[in-house]
DNA sequence: GCTGAAAACACTCCATA
DNA sequence: TATGGAGTGTTTTCAGC
């Protein structure tokens, strides 16, 4: 189950097609795949079940919700037992501001994803949020100027018939 | 266009249903918001149209994929002139190993977030897609040991009626 | 913004190869 | 074992109010 699932040209072209368009209905994704529609809702559902497709997103635009800034915060966490970093994620992950949270190797334990909407709540945030908690040892701020998002996440090796 | 919109209770009910899970009908998010299925309908076309909703994306589960290993890598570009970006940043987002591209503040000029099977693939990844470009001046790799979604985006101050 | 009717759709079953 | 086609219940959509 944590391992890659067997994927064939059809299971390629449904997923490469519905990251583009989440909401294609499965009448026009089997026209364009070149399968019945029956058969399409089989395979999404069976790339369901496998675990490959996680769930339907929304993509919403921050700027329009008032976030107009995004920046990634390196965080140290010290000392890093569990102890201390379980209530740290917790914590992180609660906060309004925050889109994602990653524990890396490397210098900085944690790096935080956070929407805010101007310089000065980006301040408020991380002295109120981080530098003030005491296992915070150290917090870089980056701001983010510019997003772009890949194309399609596919397969690492042969797409079809593995 | 660029700033943020108003939205009544109805919306932000809307968003947060929906962010949740983008393939709700629109005759149960219509029951858990309190208003018609039309009245949802048209509450998600005025915010697509608006530019709050930009899409519904599929998420997908990257080692399902056989892309078992994401990591960040931090890019600097030396000279960062914009001839020189320009191609930089649409050869990374050409790379079936990408995810997301991020242009930051800082030290580091940008951020790479990608998906590979294994450190053997990162490392094939970084030395022929990175470090053997010549405007690439230093690449740091930081794997991602796990990564947290945080919560629905809000906006950022009173949600209603503004 | 709601109601109701018409159209489009998702989904199940069964025959088929 | 997996596919494709037809049928059924549901959802979406678009009137009018």
């Amino acid at each position: 189950m944590r391992d890659s699932v067997p994927l064939d040209p059809v299971d390629l072209a449904i997923l490469r097609l519905l990251q583009n368009d989440a909401r294609m209905t499965y009448r026009d994704l089997a026209a364009e795949v070149g399968v019945a529609p029956s058969t399409c809702l089989d395979r999404v559902a069976r790339l369901r079940r496998a675990g490959v497709i996680l769930g339907h997103e929304l993509r919403v635009d921050p700027a329009k919700l008032g976030r107009g800034l995004e920046a990634l915060l390196l965080v140290q966490v010290r000392p890093h037992r569990r102890e201390l970093v379980g209530p740290f994620v917790e914590r992180i992950r609660a906060l309004p501001e925050s889109r994602a949270l990653f524990h890396l190797t490397g210098p900085d334990d944690y790096l935080v994803h956070v929407a805010v909407a101007d310089t000065a709540d980006l301040q408020r945030l991380v002295l109120d949020e981080f530098t003030s908690r005491k296992e915070v040892a150290r917090v870089e701020t980056r701001l983010i100027f510019q997003r772009w998002d890949c194309g399609p996440l596919l397969p690492a090796r042969h797409a079809a018939g593995e």
